[in-house]
DNA sequence: GTGGCTGCAAAAAATTTGCATCTCC
DNA sequence: GGAGATGCAAATTTTTTGCAGCCAC
């Protein structure tokens, strides 16, 4: 749909010459093919073709954070979990389950047209980005203890 | 305007048979005129009546979070920040300043009616409560740079 | 070649926990 | 009196940092 996001990426830090080690490429496709944002030991746990150590993935992610390739996420379970950010990614939001911890996306639904702009107006605060998260109890939790 | 959160908030875990220590109290009356959520340092700072450990400030945030009393947030700055819930205090959002980290409150906007409804019809997933929180520039930073 | 990356180990910072003691009801 | 709270210190966990060597460009 969106072409070749890795590519894209890959691309983005060639043009600030910034290095494309072989551990950052499959970070990259890594978060790329992940359905859920992840902390930086699942992305340790994810890597195959290479090996990168924790410390590497931090000065990685945070980088990437820095750039706005990444988007930092917090689910208040102490540890954060990094997802690619919406400009390579459609955006989109998060259902956190309080049973399971399940972690799923949602698309469809958004602030309506010109939320961020009123609060501009009203409050002279220019809004740049915005994080929404649903917490409740999914689908599977609920049917399961019913 | 919702009368005596304080002694509203006293009464349940009375009701509940927590001990209401001093320091206890004193908290309550900290998050309740404090203007933005805090963290527990702050917290430890603001106690002047009292004095209480860190660990013991930890644990009774804990303990207010469970309960319902405070909710949990985070600014990606690594330490989350309590502020009371919306129980006892009117649901609002944040508005973090990217620049300063200044944190103000908006009462007037929030999700549309039937938000999380149509969330539950469509995902089968029961919305209990969500964050959201506006990221941008702040009306102080904004003026002091151009 | 060199600026940026890496691994390793050590440090830093936030939060939690064990335990003996205390205190609220 | 007894359950729950506290203080203190130690442990745990996540994240960052210093530094020497290494690798991509």
């Amino acid at each position: 749909m969106i072409g070749n996001v890795c590519g894209k990426i890959e691309e983005f830090l060639r043009n600030r010459r910034y290095k494309l080690t072989n551990a950052r490429k499959e970070m990259i496709q890594i978060f790329n093919e992940s359905g859920k944002p992840l902390t930086v030991q699942e992305v340790h746990q994810c890597l195959h073709h290479t090996t990168a150590d924790l410390a590497s993935i931090y000065r990685s992610v945070n980088l990437f954070c820095e750039l706005g390739i990444l988007t930092k996420l917090d689910f208040h379970d102490k540890q954060y979990r990094y997802e690619l950010s919406d400009v390579f990614v459609p955006h989109h939001h998060h259902l956190i389950c309080n049973q399971c911890g399940a972690i799923d996306s949602v698309f469809e639904h958004c602030l309506p047209e010109g939320f961020e702009e009123q609060i501009h107006k009203q409050r002279g605060f220019e809004v740049q980005s915005h994080t929404l998260e649903f917490y409740g109890v999914c689908r599977t939790c609920a049917e399961s203890s019913s």
